[in-house]
DNA sequence: GCCGTTTTCGGCCCGACTGTTTTCAGTCG
């Protein structure tokens, strides 16, 4: 099976590969470009190419050459020009691209003058004193190489991105600092982490200040930092103990909406931004947009850059939210009403004492309360799960009079009597109908054989969300992000069913899950599905997972009247209800 | 290789920083 993923990461070594071999760089970008279309593709890309091939080049990035290649992998499992690269090149070459400081020219040079292939020879090279004939290398490059190959050395195989629910605090706390500062007056975290991918490659921070200086100062003097990359005029950036590199540029106020715009990215919404700036005489820079000058190269008057809304009212466009800056196709209108993280009123999916949990039905629900909530399911695991002291029906029974006692005695929120039911590898629950019945919501979830091929996975999901008495699909795939794949059932399947079953499908907001993943989540948008925001609370912190589940809804284009967890009170119950 | 509200051919976003150079190449975002 080859998934949108692989096809992406075949584009992906497609441009590593033609770039070493000194390609034209147009070409090198446009594989990467195509990688990330494909990347972020939300349908299924290997039933296109078998089905209806033309419509492939309908995807913004991919042309001509591109789609034969998707066909070719697709049909035969490989790309015979991908592997003719392969041969041309030595196969250590492409991981020494990933080295900071190390790009493609210098690879290349490296390659064909000290026959330099793997990350190992080069080590060998820097402390053999090889690399001191090589034009451009001086003691300081030497120097610094040497620093970043033990780093990457010494971290072994360690993931070179970093999970969003860990990126942000970082951030946070990071900009904390610097807001504190007196001549501070803005700050920000742009890059993907404002994007809301799931995982973050570095931290891209952004300040407003009249004090530069003691900025960057406080920034590249901060605990935590192992080396200091570049400490310059405007940007400073610096790698903490951590390997992960964070990006500091401060700007004037008056600017502050130009920069944060450039560096939330993505870079190809980027470029579209600014070749749309072109054709309308005018030039976007992360200083501003600004008209056309009279001679060539010159910047005529300031059009805007305080704020981004103002930047993309000049180019006659709608606001794009961060989340949605993903692709280069500027001709997605973004639905009148995306999902926002102030309208979740539900939580769905939580645990207590009786199962997993660290909190009890009444601390549960002040939680929930306080977040002005209307409703909190507790939704404890089901017997199947013995590692999470998951519930017998006994116990099941005696949970649910202790939930209608609490809900009598906490008053002004709605605790529902629910379940995490474990779908069995068979696709049977692990409840009976009768006990299920008993329930005001159920939350079914695949725990166990996470491994098994894809149309079991289909078939046993299937089952789950056609079931009359489930209400929501928990966390679809399994999968845990950079830990397990998790299942790989067919999506579009789950979607048409999940549509004429309404049945929710689970964004779970955990920042190791964020399951439904945001291109599933576009496909289930795209096919007219209800979407589940849950936190799947086990501990109080938990509930601050929700930015993540929402940011995940927003890369997947969810309105507001999609997700249940945004519904009335009224509205939520009489769906629920429609189960019973 | 991709693409079209200047274009089916001829362009392709733009600036900061570093180190090695004396005016710029390479890398990065």
């Amino acid at each position: 099976m080859t998934t949108n993923q692989d096809i992406a990461d075949s584009f992906a070594e497609f441009g590593d590969l033609l770039e070493l071999t000194g390609a034209n760089p147009f070409k090198v970008n446009a594989f990467r470009r195509a990688a990330r279309a494909c990347e972020g593709e939300s349908g299924d890309m290997a039933t296109l190419a078998r089905e209806e091939p033309a419509r492939l080049r309908g995807i913004s990035g991919v042309g001509e050459s591109s789609a034969r290649h998707i066909v070719e992998l697709v049909t035969t499992g490989s790309i015979p020009d991908l592997v003719a690269l392969r041969k041309a090149v030595p196969p250590g070459l492409p991981a020494l691209l990933t080295i900071q400081g190390l790009g493609p020219k210098t690879v290349r040079l490296l390659w064909e003058s000290l026959a330099i292939t793997t990350l190992e020879e080069l080590a060998k090279a820097i402390d053999d004193g090889k690399l001191e004939s090589v034009p451009r290398m001086g003691p300081k490059s030497i120097a610094n190489l040497k620093e970043s190959v033990a780093a990457r050395l010494a971290s072994g195989n360690a993931p070179l991105r970093h999970r969003l629910g860990q990126s942000v605090p970082i951030a946070e706390g990071i900009l904390e600092k610097l807001a504190a500062l007196s001549g501070t007056t803005r700050t920000a975290y742009a890059g993907s982490a404002r994007r809301g991918r799931e995982t973050v490659g570095d931290l891209d921070l952004l300040v407003a200040s009249t004090d530069p200086k003691a900025v960057k100062d406080l920034f590249v003097a901060m605990p935590g930092i192992s080396r200091v990359l570049a400490h310059g005029e405007t940007r400073s950036s610096v790698e903490l103990a951590n390997g992960m590199q964070v990006d500091l540029r401060v700007v004037e106020d008056s600017a502050f909406g130009a920069a944060l715009l450039y560096f939330t990215g993505s870079k190809d919404h980027n470029v579209r931004l600014r070749e749309r700036a072109i054709g309308r005489s005018m030039h976007l820079n992360e200083y501003g947009l600004f008209r056309a000058g009279e001679k060539e190269g010159e910047l005529g008057p300031l059009v805007a850059a305080a704020t981004e809304a103002a930047i993309y009212e000049a180019l006659e466009l709608p606001e794009w939210p961060p989340e949605l800056r993903e692709s280069a196709a500027l001709d997605f209108i973004p639905p009148a009403g995306l999902l926002e993280l102030s309208q979740i009123r539900a939580e769905l999916h939580a645990h207590t004492t009786e199962s997993d949990g660290e909190l009890s039905i009444v601390e549960l629900a002040a939680l929930a309360k306080a977040r002005g909530f209307h409703t909190i399911a507790v939704t404890d695991h089901s017997k199947a799960s013995a590692q999470a002291n998951g519930l017998s029906v006994e116990r099941l029974l005696a949970h649910i009079d202790a939930i209608r006692e609490a809900e009598a005695r906490v008053g002004g929120i709605r605790i529902l009597a629910g379940s995490e039911v474990d779908i069995l590898a068979d696709g049977h629950l692990d409840y009976d109908d009768e006990t299920l019945a008993k329930l005001d919501i159920v939350v079914a979830s695949p725990h166990t054989a996470l491994r098994q091929a894809p149309e079991a996975a289909t078939a046993r999901l299937l089952a789950a969300i056609r079931h009359p008495l489930v209400h929501i699909l928990g966390h679809p795939t399994g999968r845990i992000i950079q830990g397990r794949d998790g299942l790989s059932p067919d999506i579009a399947q789950l979607c048409q069913a999940a549509r004429e079953s309404r049945t929710a499908l689970e964004i779970n907001c955990h920042w190791m899950r964020l399951d439904l993943r945001d291109t599933h989540v576009r496909a289930a948008i795209d096919a007219g599905c209800l979407i589940a925001i849950d936190c799947d609370v086990h501990g109080p912190s938990d509930f601050d997972n929700l930015r993540f589940g929402v940011a995940t809804a927003r890369r997947g284009a969810t309105p507001t009247t999609s997700c249940v967890n945004a519904w009335d009170r009224s509205a939520l119950h009489e769906w629920l209800a429609s189960k019973r």
